[in-house]
This record gives C-alpha cells, structure tokens and sequence, in this order.
DNA sequence: ATTAATTTTTAAGTATGCTTAAAAATTTTT
DNA sequence: AAAAATTTTTAAGCATACTTAAAAATTAAT
C-alpha cells in the first residue's frame, strides 16, 4: 500500500490510541498536513478498500485489516528508532525524523532482520512498546529493582523512565542505554540495593534508580 | 526529488557507465519497466528541469546536476547494501532488494553515519566503488599482494574479487568478509606469502589468495 | 432554541507518473 | 535505394493524492 495510505492508518491508530483528539477526519488531516477535503477523500477510498469504517459526519474507526496495517508501520518505526539510536547514537528527535521515511519501504524481511539484531526489543527509546510480528503489543518488561536474581542474569535495557537531567547523564556515564546488555543481581537479599555490570564494570545502585531502569529479558 | 526521477537518473548514468546500452528512452524505459511513451515523457520533464539534455530521437545526456543528483543516489544505495551485508548478513542478492528501495529514503545526515560507522568504505560488497559525499569516485583500495608492511597494520576488506566457490568458503570460515578489519603483515620481505589476522587468528596465505583479497586503509 | 462558528462534505481542478494506440521518424534488411 | 522492422513521439486517458471554494451539516454559544 501506498505511503499515504499508511500514514493515514498509522495517524487514525494514532489517535484512536495514544493521543488526544478523535478521529474525525480534520484531526487526522491536520495530523498529516493535508485539508480536511483531502482526509475526506481518503477516508471514503480506504473504507472501500476495507481498512476502515466511514460514516458521513462520523470518526473514523479502522477495521481488523486496518490496524493490522497500521501496527506493521508502527513496528518497523520503532524498530528503526531502536536501531538507529543503538548503532549511530543518533538523539531521539533525529531516529524519529529518519524512521518515519524509512517505516515505509522496509520489507517484513528487513524488519525481521532488525528485530533480531536487536534482541527482540519490546520498547523504543522513547519508552514506546514495539509491536511483535503478528501485531501484538505484549509489555512485559519489567524494572530492575522487581528483578530477585541471586545469580547474574543478563537482561537487555528497555527504557529509562525519567526526565532528569542528572540521571540520563548518570547513565551515559556508565553505559546504561537503550538496548544494552546489563548483568543484575540482587546484592543482598531483604536488601533495596540491585548489583549492575555493563561491559564488565560493576556498580551498585539504590531504589531511587533500579525503579526507573526498565529491562527485557534475553530469550 | 521523487522516486521515479532518482531512479530515471540512476538508469541514465548506469547506462553511460557501466552498462552496454545506449540511453535512449526505450533502453531507459525497459531497465525501468515503464513503457516508451512515459520515457519520453519524462525526458521532457526532466530536461525543462536541467537534469538531463533531451533531443528529438537522440540518447539522453545527464547534466552535471543530473549526474550530481546520481551518484548521491548511487552513493544511498552502496552504503545501504554494506551496511546490511556486514550487520544481518544478508546475501548479496536481498542487500540489493532492500537497497533499491531505502536508497529513495534516506536522509544525507544519516547516508554520513552509515559511512562513519562503516569506516568510509571505498566499495561495497558486489565490489562496486561507493561516491563519496560529494559524488566523486575514487577507487583507491589494493590487494593486500601489494602490502609491503613489516608490523602488522590494520585494514578493512573491500572487496573479494573471485567468483571460486571454494575461495568464498575459505573467507567465510575465516571472517575474511567485506567490511571486516584485518591486520596485515608481510610474513618475510622477499617472500610471496602475507600474513593476516583476523579477530586474534594468525594464518598465512600465498599469492593466489592475497591477489584477490581488496582493502582499504582505515582512515 | 436560534444564531453563530466550526467542521465536514461535495465539486471542480491540478501535478505526477503511468497506460495504450496511432503517427512519425529512424534504423535495419534486402 | 526501397521496403520492412523497429523505435520514438504524440495524443488521449487513467489513478493517486492532493488543492481551493462553496454548500451542507454539525457543534457551540448566547
């Protein structure tokens, strides 16, 4: 399908999902940058096509199809940003930037090829689940302060959920970054204190930072 | 610029390069899969654009922006195939297929990281020279036949010109692949044989292979 | 509950990049 | 050098994805 076709879908999901507005059809064209009279257009081809409902005057709400379609784009987005952050150190409004142009002329090959190389992430660096294969978001990461290992256990990091400064910087400092590999250990039982190696370099860390690194499990 | 315009150039200036055809519309049109008529067409376009030079019945020429335009593309598209050989392991085959299409996608900025991340390579899997930024070839590697170092010093391998399957067997086992960093050392001055090494492996090879295994300095 | 403001829809039109069919020119064969 | 074959060009037409302008419907305000 078309590249327009898969910005309209991926911006009804969009909306139906995550942000605020509805989906009548002037919500999404302002999304997208087009005229309402344009999303109008559209909407009717794409209710033919039978990737969504249209009803005059109504939003917009996408069939199965639909959003099947809209998840592959969403995938292959974040799949993108994941590995365009991990590999070039690229900022998150440059990954975001590049991912939307190449969202939409990746094979499911290619995608696959990505996932892989990447561990099967289940988030982006923003934080943002990434869809599986079939189209399912299953969040399942976890923060390293829940995690009981006795041993060292290999985890691969999810997302940092904050937006302090000096904590982003804490973790630059030593390596704790999207998509890296970090060994954990609980350092002493009944204790708030969680071990962390990265490239063999070992710390210790209190409650205030294990709840807010989010880790994947290496399968 | 559009799709099919980067991919009429392209066809143009592979044409005049490389390939045995001439460039008039219809070799253009069939390379392209587009009929005569929409050749012409766009012939017309892009002359009144100053791409190419269109004359009635006579081969189309690129203008100096025309080739500009190119060889930047050219330059996506080499890029994109070593970086996908060298990280998934792609045959050369699908490193083509995906890069016909990403090339169209992909932002000056990030064709800059992809070649920073690969050390600026010189050529890309198939053996083809890769433009540098700013579109000018310069096919500068050797065979490692030609090294002369007395410590060992360090390449990247640029191209494997053979077609012997069981030279690409031999590579394969010994991490001999394009885009992989080798230390190459002359095992005695005066001697045919080159030693090399390859991820802490030492092995020494004779002239049949050290004339055919291409690399470019690390920069 | 009207009126006013906004949104949605319809209608007409445009640029891009194709198509097929037929006319015109070129190239090849004899 | 003519005839035959091929290629190129012109012409008309189509699908996609937009635009602006005006009409119709909905939503918000008084």
């Amino acid at each position: 399908m078309s590249v327009a076709v898969e910005n309209f879908v991926k911006a009804i999901y969009n909306n139906e999902n995550h942000d605020i507005a509805d989906t009548k059809p002037g919500n999404i064209a302002s999304k997208l940058g087009i005229s309402n009279a344009a999303a109008t257009d559209m909407a009717k081809k794409l209710d033919a096509k039978g990737l969504l409902n249209y009803e005059k005057y109504q939003a917009l709400r996408l069939t199965k199809e639909g959003e099947k379609m809209a998840l592959n784009v969403i995938r292959k987005h974040r799949l993108w940003e994941a590995l365009l952050h991990q590999m070039f150190d690229m900022s998150l409004h440059e990954i975001h930037r590049e991912a939307e142009l190449l969202e939409h002329e990746t094979s499911d090959f290619l995608t696959e090829k990505i996932s892989e190389y990447l561990g099967h992430p289940k988030f982006d660096p923003h934080g943002d689940p990434i869809p599986n294969a079939d189209g399912e978001i299953t969040t399942k990461d976890t923060s390293i302060a829940l995690i009981n290992a006795e041993e060292n256990t290999e985890y691969i990091v999810s997302r940092l959920m904050s937006t302090d400064k000096e904590f982003f910087e804490f973790c630059a400092l030593n390596g704790i970054k999207y998509g890296n590999k970090i060994a954990v250990k609980k350092q002493f039982q009944n204790s708030k204190m969680t071990q962390i190696t990265i490239n063999s370099n070992t710390i210790v860390l209190n409650q205030d930072f294990t709840q807010i690194i989010y880790v994947n499990e290496i399968n």
